[in-house]
DNA sequence: TACTTGCTTGGAGTGCACTCAAGGGTTTTA
DNA sequence: TAAAACCCTTGAGTGCACTCCAAGCAAGTA
C-alpha cells in the first residue's frame, strides 16, 4: 500500500526512446524538462541511462494535461516544486490549478465567440460559391 | 451606397495612437503587421503618417477574432492576399477558414479535457485543505 | 572485433510573434 | 517660436518552448 512496497522487483523500468514513443514528447524535450526541474528526479542505470518508471509517465501524462491548458512551463515547474516540497503546499498548489482553471475558462469563452464569427464567414462564403455555381 | 461614395469628406481617419487605443494593439504591432501585408493598404496623410479609416479598424477586429482563433500570422497574411486578390478567391478563403474552425473545436475539445482533469485535482486538494482544517 | 544503435552532456540554434532602439521628421501646445 | 508630444523607417533584440549539434561513452549484434 506504501510506495516502498509497491516498487517491486517486477517493476517495469523505460528507457527514454520507450518514453518518447508512449508520451509523444521528443527525447530532447524529455531531457529538458528534467533540466529544468519539471521531473521527480528520474532513476539511472548503472552506467548513468534514464530508466523511467510508471509514475514518471503518470506525472508525464499529467503534464501533458497542463500544457493543453496552456499553463506556461514556468508555472509548471512551480507546480513541480510544490509537489517536491510536500503537504504544507496543498494551498498553494490549488490557487495555481484555480488560477488556470480561470484561465482555460476564459480561453474557451474567446474560443467560443471567435468560431460564431468563423461560423459566420464561412456561411457567407458558401453562399457565394453556391450562387457562383448557379450563374454557369 | 458604393464605396467611393461611402468616402464623404466627414469621414474619421484615425493616427496610430488613436489605433493603439481602440484596438489594444501596440503601434509597434499595427507597424509590424502592415509591414508583412497583414492590412489592405493604409492611407497616408501629406506628412507621410498613417491615417486609419473605420473599415481599418473593422478589419482589424477581424483580425482580432483569427488571433484568438489561434491561426498563425502566416495564414492570416495568406487570407489577407486571398482577400486583396478579389472575389475568385472565395473558395480557397472559405476552406483556409474551415480548416481553421476545424482546429479551433479540436481545440475546444482539448481543454474540456484538460478542464475536467483540473476540478478533479482542485476538488482533490479541496477535500485535502477541509480536513487539515479539521485537523486543527 | 567491427559496426550499428542508443544514450550522455553542455551549449548553440530555431521559429514565432512581437518589441524595442536609433535617428530623424511633424504636429500640437504654451 | 520653442518645447513637448507624436510619428516615421530600418534593423536589431526579446521571450518562449523547444530542437539540434558535437563529441564521446555504452550495449547489442554479425
Amino acid at each position: 500500500m506504501s510506495q516502498s512496497q509497491s516498487l517491486s522487483l517486477t517493476q517495469t523500468r523505460y528507457t527514454i526512446s520507450e518514453v518518447e514513443a508512449r508520451t509523444g514528447l521528443s527525447q530532447h524535450t524529455l531531457r529538458w524538462y528534467e533540466r529544468i526541474g519539471l521531473m521527480p528526479h528520474v532513476d539511472r542505470s548503472h552506467s548513468g541511462q534514464r530508466r523511467f518508471t510508471d509514475k514518471d509517465l503518470d506525472w508525464l501524462r499529467f503534464v501533458g494535461k497542463l500544457r493543453a491548458t496552456g499553463m506556461s512551463v514556468a508555472d509548471m515547474v512551480r507546480y513541480a516544486e510544490l509537489v517536491r516540497e510536500g503537504e504544507h503546499t496543498v494551498e498553494e498548489r490549488r490557487d495555481l490549478l484555480e488560477r488556470t482553471r480561470n484561465e482555460v475558462r476564459a480561453r474557451m469563452a474567446e474560443l467560443t465567440d471567435a468560431l460564431a464569427v468563423l461560423d459566420y464567414k464561412i456561411d457567407m462564403y458558401a453562399m457565394k460559391t453556391v450562387s457562383g455555381k448557379e450563374r454557369r
